[in-house]
DNA sequence: CTAATTTGTAAAGCGCCATGACGAAATAGT
DNA sequence: ACTATTTCGTCATGGCGCTTTACAAATTAG
């Protein structure tokens, strides 16, 4: 007797209104949006039975949902059944807009989502960051970011937030980057360089990818580990909808998981941990290849063209994923295992040794593996999700706004 | 910036009370229990403040527990400051119990406990149960369990709750023992066995032991991992103050969390599973030890007297026991990690080279490693405590028995 | 064409918390 | 000693939000 998947409910993690009677109707408000948003058009009577409340509750809620402009009223349903037919409803696509950053080591993107999750805009501008310092980035980033406002506007959308995804780990005031090791960033606080009308949320692309996963994945399941390695290796822990951060923010560090405790040093001080094996440096010198602009598709590029040292080294990196991944799924009992970022390019040559191990090691059936859909759009994607989901959680507070 | 930890809050995982007045009636019930029972005695005025409702409200909702027999009117507190002095109140020692039972391998035992925590009645039965079918035990446990309940309703209480501990694996539902190895039970439903009076909970020992770390540990952290070995090794994820579970209901499984993956055949088809280094038959075979009654007190002994055999296979376990929990501590950083069960009584062996190999992987400050204070106590306290939870996380709905 | 069913809305009602005022009980200051 | 001040608990009033009940509208079934 698993949950009703299916149930819509508030996922963000300040459940903090108050119980009070102002509480409780942001809550309903909050509650109506996930239903319209998670289950496409729905009339009223729909809505009300799904919530539990009465259809004169949920009218007063609709209304004043039309009225903020976060609902649309798409008129009568097809009428199959008996009955009066319903009005449908459903998430405006004029409302709010989502704006979503990336800072990529070789590129940056902006992109705006409208409530219904479609991308209604969308700049990229290649040219490496690394060792770039923040400010010029940020400027730039910023100027991406105007332009993706201004065409957000002439469609209709008034933007909610930004998101800005980063290759770096993300103090808990979600504004700091504490440090970025391939851009070479340290304790750089983005909220001070990026224009302030914006509500603001830095994170870890890994966390936005997995953010994405959770609402454009297949079967969007609520407990899953998402695995991507774009800097090292790291893995977004999904429990019950939420994402894990861990008490000091750094939970899902999987790619200091020991494999074999008495291998190679790693920087972390530990030995033999999952980034010597499969970690992008580590395939890169076992596959005997330099480093240079495009890994991954180098990777990639000479696996299918049959380079025996390129299989061999990412069959390895495989096994040593399987291992490490065979103790979390033994510790977390996820549903499913998605592996995104640049793991999901390469999954036709790592997957083969991955799943061997992680059955080979687990009583019973183990744990299955998924693929990304999503590749490398997931943290973008993610990133202008995080400001929907923001806004279908609390909709009275961006209510007035707009 | 972390969340208030004193900040009480219910915990039920049924979060499933609808958002209308009622509901929030009852969650604010239960948030004026969850605030007294954590920090002791508190005035009509403290609590309103702590939970952010007007006195006039929480006078309304205390009244009512005071009324169910939840609550009790301490009398005025002593004056310490300017004003006229509150009227303490503190949950009721003379309303509802838990009944907690335990089905140990060598013994039998319940307790009741009230709301305040006290332990007022218990009873211990020893004898081996090990390979002894569940109908004759639990006929046993469920005499013992009828005299507890005698005992503690002469104490004016009333029994709100029955909550069994069981070392092994319980299905979903939360009634049916899947398998637990050393009774040699399969798929044996308690809840047909036990006396149907009471609203009855089946959980895994480790569980109700974490539980009970939640409760009665101090610091009483939110995030941490519990781990303990009965049978096999056994860790309690506890996120946010709640069991982490998994889909399947198999999460925690730390004993097959691979440390080194070469190692020997562990039954579980893995190789090198942290249970080949630290389970129980893995040290006493590494001791040089026969498997006997007492067999933490035989392994205590003979370290305490200086066999170095017995020293090193302790040892031994302590680091495998530290690679196992640095992927765990890297994958969740909890605030931190506690040694239940048998693993407390043997802390002073294991945990030097335990914690030397968490510091020694970990970069930055390592995640300290605490001893439980309960030990053998821990899951029939937590069985008993989590009822006496259940009864905090909703007292509308026991209000009415009694 | 009527009966049945379902939808959406409106009016009345009720529960619950907030507000504001009051007496009670302590301390602080003169 | 006496008053002013502060805080506590309670009461009456009010507003807000959901439910109940009723009804018109729109469809299908017979």
């Amino acid at each position: 007797m698993t949950a009703p998947l299916h149930e819509a409910r508030p996922t963000g993690r300040g459940r903090a209104l108050p119980d009070t009677q102002q509480g409780m109707r942001r809550r309903n408000l909050a509650r109506v949006m996930h239903t319209v948003s998670a289950e496409g058009p729905l009339s009223r009577a729909a809505v009300a039975s799904r919530i539990g409340l009465t259809r004169a509750a949920v009218s007063t809620l609709v209304d004043e949902l039309i009225r903020s402009g976060l609902l649309e009223e798409l008129g009568p349903e097809r009428p199959g059944r008996v009955g009066r037919p319903g009005s449908a409803l459903a998430v405006s696509g004029h409302g709010p807009a989502g704006i979503g950053a990336e800072v990529g080591v070789d590129h940056l993107a902006v992109c705006a989502i409208d409530l219904r999750g479609e991308v209604r805009a969308r700049a990229v501008r290649y040219g490496t960051n690394r060792g770039r310092s923040p400010r010029p980035v940020i400027e730039e980033l910023t100027e991406l970011v105007g332009r993706i406002v201004t065409e957000a506007e002439h469609e209709g959308l008034w933007p909610a937030g930004l998101a800005v995804a980063v290759p770096g780990l993300v103090a808990r005031d979600a504004r700091t980057v504490v440090r970025a090791p391939n851009l070479d960033w340290h304790d750089t606080d983005l909220g001070a360089l990026l224009p302030a009308g914006l509500p603001l949320t830095v994170d870890n692309e890994a966390n936005f990818g997995a953010l994405a996963e959770l609402r454009l994945g297949e079967g969007t399941p609520r407990d899953f580990l998402h695995v991507s390695a774009e800097i090292g290796i790291g893995a977004a822990v999904v429990v019950d909808g939420q994402l894990l951060r861990g008490t000091r923010g750094f939970a899902g560090e999987l790619g200091h998981v020991p494999v074999r405790p008495d291998g190679p040093a790693c920087r972390c001080g530990g030995h033999g941990c999952l980034e010597q094996y499969a970690g992008e440096e580590a395939v890169l010198r076992a596959a005997g290849l330099e480093p240079g602009e495009d890994r991954v598709g180098l990777l990639a590029g000479h696996a299918s063209d049959g380079d025996t040292a390129v299989r061999r080294a990412l069959r390895d990196a495989g096994e040593a994923l399987g291992i490490a991944l065979t103790g979390a799924v033994n510790l977390l009992d996820p549903e499913v295992v998605v592996l995104g970022g640049a793991l999901a390019g390469l999954a036709p040559w790592l997957l083969p040794s991955l799943e061997a191990e992680l059955a080979r090691r687990t009583a019973g059936p183990a744990c299955p593996v998924a693929i990304s859909r999503l590749g490398p759009e997931g943290p973008l994607l993610g990133a202008a999700h995080s400001v929907v989901r923001a806004v279908l959680d609390d909709p009275a507070a961006v209510a007035g706004r707009g």
